[in-house]
DNA sequence: TATTGTTATACTCTATAACTATA
DNA sequence: TATAGTTATAGAGTATAACAATA
């Protein structure tokens, strides 16, 4: 573990592509670990509506496709008994779709399936690593925020 | 930065889930903000013919895709002059791809852009935290290998 | 007979444009 | 007239099956 600053225009340049090439990687392989389960778009539909109940339109505004993508999306999700669509009391146009308790349960295997392979490879480490781990996951997070 | 273990079954558990959304999180951003470049099945094949020539068979077994999409990107790669296809001396049904020099300007400049947004990030970071990353840096490209 | 690369064809996910029904 | 959702259609990217050329 590095004491020395981190400081020059040259360490900062490698940090930032060792960091995004671990990055990618390893949400390739987490990917690749959990394939076969929902589809990433489908899981992030899926993830959303677990905030509350949304219309496709709302939907398709936070995931950045198009509506008739969403009308897709959701169409399978629904099939697939994952969701189920109910019509707006209040404005004859809109349609609610919500999470039934069956999506509820798809959502929380698959996100146990995506931890698995990371679980494993941190249960590997020693303590040193995993506090390293741990010290820059706050770090992390708040990069991928902004 | 915790100088307590991470050991308990909730804590690595927590730690995974966390370190996971994190990668994923930053990998996306680092692809939408690099938009518009080359796409990414095209990058992942130039930037494993920087290694050295190689055959469409080759490629997609290592791309892991089918020959006919490989023969396909390569194609697109070679329309847009990043590749150049040769007939192999050595066995007729062969043919060997190779980088021009257009292809390695293009996959310099595609790199530079997927770090810019990475390194603006950490230079916008304190010395801490970057000493943090750079800790961690190293314990995660090892995660990622294996 | 096996292998390399290609063509033909189909499936999935995406998009834009046009349509309907409500507001 | 504007908005929510759908349908029609097309464009990427992927796959499998069938083919030609070569080993």
């Amino acid at each position: 573990m590095p004491q020395t600053a981190v400081a020059t225009e040259r360490e900062v340049g490698a940090l930032s592509e060792d960091l995004r090439l671990a990055c990618m990687r390893i949400s390739r392989r987490v990917r690749f670990e959990s394939a076969g389960e929902i589809a990433p778009h489908q899981f992030s539909v899926l993830a959303r509506l677990e905030r509350g109940p949304a219309s496709p339109r709302a939907l398709a505004d936070v995931e950045k496709v198009s509506a008739p993508s969403m009308t897709r999306t959701v169409g399978c999700l629904a099939d697939q008994g994952l969701v189920a669509r109910h019509d707006d009391p209040d404005d004859g146009r809109r349609i609610i779709v919500e999470l039934t308790d069956e999506g509820r349960a798809a959502l929380r295997r698959t996100r146990q399936g995506r931890n698995r392979w990371m679980h494993e490879r941190i249960l590997e480490l020693g303590e040193q690593d995993r506090r390293a781990l741990a010290a820059a996951s706050e770090v992390l997070a708040r990069i991928a925020a902004r």
